[in-house]
DNA sequence: CATGAATGAGCTTTCATTCAT
DNA sequence: GATGAATGAAAGCTCATTCAT
């Protein structure tokens, strides 16, 4: 026998929408939150926009976020996914000479990172390191020491395989990290003020750069006089 | 014989030692605002801060510059802008070969720059370009045109001496200003949360990047292999 | 039977009365705004004994009204512009010849406009206009133009009938305007001042003007010299 | 036997010079304030350009004036010098009949204060009254009632003639004084926003009220029937 | 007396945060 | 839980007024 729902049932039932809805609401909030503050920066973006971009009312935000500086620290860290293992898979696998492994690393990062959001997160964290120590920190751990750890590999396979020459690999992998850091911040800070005349190609911009860090590392054989 | 000041000389006196005030506010306003500004960001100094920092009251302030962003400017110029012609000048007679001299300029570039304040400036306009597109253009004409003319003449130099091997300078600026704003980025930035432990050492870092950038820049002769 | 209120009334109930308050907002501030600018000029008025006077805080203000000029102009439509659709269709539905056409709208502009606060946004105008330029436009075109307008067509249907004498309406205006402005003027300068003795009787002024008014317009019949 | 000056002598003569200098001051202060008050309104004028236009310092004004308030004050009681008696006697001498009469009234108001600086006066009244309500009293004294008194006795000689009809004089000096008020106000605050289009013609606007004050208040002799 | 550098109260506007509903 | 109206602490800038020189 078929029955009306009964008020508690419909109560319950929205209940249940609602709980669904309740857990989905930080994750809204945070992607939106990451969009808003890649775009605009931490000071500059406004906790309503945050809550309107997630579909949801300013009080709603600060129910999961107490404040917007925890907002904050809650995207960086809810990015900071370390994707770093799978990188480090990749690395090992990699069948080739060392000059593509570096030549592939810096691409790859370009496709994977640099060219996406997530490297406004990179952006973020460089403008706003001197306001969130502990975040720093955080990120310090959980994203530049792997990081590192990453491309000093890549250095040391190629001066283990003679491919390279003789280097500091600890100072080597700035030689790495400085170009693609620099882009990420360039993009997202003075780089759209140049829009249209002068602006920078990234694609242009990695090859000079991997082309003269190669011919710098590369160690090249006495009898085959630099044919490059 | 010792002689009395004259009425004169009391006048003069007087006048001078006011004179001598007003004349040296500019400065400690400028001193106070490089300290701020690149301590917590253009948007997050307050005016009155910077006055008291440099002794005088709010009002003092906007005597000597019309608005913030004036006095901001007037920090830029001080610190960087208005150095160009002089290093334009130190470029134009330089004696000796292009690896020497881009060499100078970089290890020139931490003395002056990136080891002080003034390198604040730098991470300040990455953080805060998008917020205060005045600034950012003006910086832009400012510092980042007439820094990348030195450099690209630099390079020029270099080709066209036949020391430095072919390459598109329009690019090539930026194998010279990577490592360099990395450094000044990572300073005010993640840098101070490492500050004890695996810290940077700029020197070695600077060396790390000039070896490699010359070693794939210069353009060795067939007949004496790297002699590097 | 009563019945208790249900979930449903309770809720919406406790929305109304929100709402309630929320739609009144407004016309409070108004309310206040007309009142301090009236009293005290517009720049001598701040926000926040606006806000005060209306019972909420300074923020509460801007919530409604973006700006203090904005306030102004929502003040000046509220009591004057947003009435001139009425008054017209009142002047194009008026059955009497045109001198008491002429009478009566000098009559109503004392008991709906003059008498009443409104009369000081007049004197406000003129008193600010030189310093608020996009207010003095604005007054113009919402207030000054409309106005004229509907003088003139007073002053135009009396001269159609041959009730009125011919005359260029383009200046005709004036001959109402500036009894009602110096009026509205007055009173709200220095009127106040001689309160007691020597005080204006507003009917008896206008009625003075008007009778002169309608016996130097009024064509008579050189049949019948001079009746009134 | 000539003697070179003592410093005595130089200092009193510089006494002298500045002493001389000295008197002049506080009416060029007061010329100074009387310009920019009229053409920027109270408020609006600013202490140091008062000070500029009079060629001193800024605080020098202080030393002449207690306050800015004190200063306007001072300006608006210098400028109210009766030349009541001067007009008193020409409408004494007057030949010729009361019609011409007010009409030169009217016209001679507008030549001499209307058209010039001195009508700013009267707006200045007008804005500022309420904030100097003992100004006002004082302006009422020796502005106003003067003023009417003028205008009435030109009323009543024409009254008394039998050249205008009989009318409540008190009354009607407003329909000689409402019409010049009006224009004084008017082109000091939006008669200069409306500037190119639509502009007012002074002398157009007074003949306009003054034919059609004349026509209401002439006694027209019913013999001959209004050639007018 | 005269100066003008210095002051600081005061104004409008913004926005993170709260809390009655 | 969710809402959004309300709050009030800031912040940049102005300018009458003071006072050391």
């Amino acid at each position: 026998m078929p029955t009306l729902p009964t008020l508690c049932d419909i109560a319950s039932s929205a209940r249940a929408k609602r709980e669904r809805r309740k857990d989905a609401r930080p994750g809204e909030l945070l992607a939106a939150a990451l969009e808003l503050f890649v775009e605009k920066g931490f000071a500059a973006t406004r906790a309503e926009e945050v809550a309107k971009l997630a579909g949801v009312s300013k009080g709603t935000l600060f129910l999961y976020f107490s404040s917007k500086e925890e907002l904050f620290k809650a995207v960086v860290r809810e990015n900071i996914s370390g994707r770093f293992s799978e990188w480090s898979a990749e690395l090992e696998t990699f069948e080739g000479n060392s000059a593509d492994l570096l030549r592939y690393c810096m691409t790859a990062w370009w496709e994977r990172v640099g060219s996406t959001k997530a490297s406004g997160i990179s952006k973020l964290m460089m403008s706003e390191a001197g306001n969130f120590p502990e975040l720093a920190a955080f990120y310090q751990e959980e994203v530049v020491k792997p990081g590192n750890d990453l491309i000093r590999r890549v250095l040391q396979r190629g001066v283990d395989s003679g491919e390279f020459r003789q280097l500091n690999v600890e100072y080597g992998v700035y030689l790495l990290l400085a170009p693609m850091m620099f882009l990420a911040l360039w993009r997202h800070s003075l780089g759209p003020c140049v829009a249209g005349n002068g602006e920078l190609d990234p694609i242009a911009y990695l090859n000079t750069h991997i082309d003269n860090l190669l011919l710098g590392l590369t160690v090249r054989t006495p009898a085959a006089p630099n044919a490059s």
